[in-house]
DNA sequence: TTTATATTTCAATAATTGTTGTATAGTTGC
DNA sequence: GCAACTATACAACAATTATTGAAATATAAA
């Protein structure tokens, strides 16, 4: 994980709309869901979704695989822990004390 | 913590100029830094600086107070902490084994 | 092979966001 | 009060992103 991987996935969730699918796909992980499921469960064109999907499959925050005439969509739940690493020692960087008062500090102030 | 307000986060934290600003303001909490100060740090015309420290302070990811003719900025680790709790529970969701496999799951799924 | 289904690509347009210089408001010190 | 300094507001413009319908691609079924 580095800054420019971090903006392109802070992009990929600053949209409402790609926030929605990515919370779909984590909740169905790890089966995924094919695109129009996923398109009836956010009641959205197919076209604005697949301009969604597009983008966020190319910032790595979901993997697509072709089954038949339909695509599956998964959740990278790897990268979003990457990302939660990354935000955690951005959020430290050597203030635990104040980050984490009440918390465990165990998986903070990665010096990357 | 909620949709609305992480979408917010996460397009503050979308911009290259943004994330550096923050993280800057991270490494030198709790102290802040004021806005020239940002300004000569990350080389930036004050008032592209300006817009940036607006939209973020807007978003809740930074506090400001005055100080005579200064400006001081400083990180809101707290949100940050909020956005992290969110993002956690966003991430695992029932896939903490899936999300968590060689790491402390401590922090991980909590309810909120 | 013809028809239906699923999804994407393309094109047009709307809407938002980013950057810069100039002007303005507020603060400090003489 | 006046000059120097800090930062923001405004205006103009550039660039990017979002949305939609129509057309194209590809797979499956009849």
């Amino acid at each position: 994980m580095n800054k420019e991987i971090a903006t392109k996935l802070f992009e990929s969730l600053a949209s409402g709309v790609r926030l929605d699918v990515f919370r779909l796909l984590v909740k169905h992980a790890p089966t995924g869901l094919v695109a129009g499921e996923i398109a009836t469960e956010l009641d959205l064109p197919p076209t604005n979704l697949s301009f969604h999907l597009k983008a966020m499959t190319h910032a790595g925050l979901v993997h697509v695989t072709q089954e038949g005439r339909y695509q599956r969509y998964r959740a990278n739940l790897t990268v979003m822990q990457s990302l939660i690493d990354y935000l955690t020692a951005e959020c430290c960087a050597g203030h635990s004390e104040r980050c984490f008062d009440n918390g465990d500090a165990s998986t903070c102030c990665k010096t990357d």
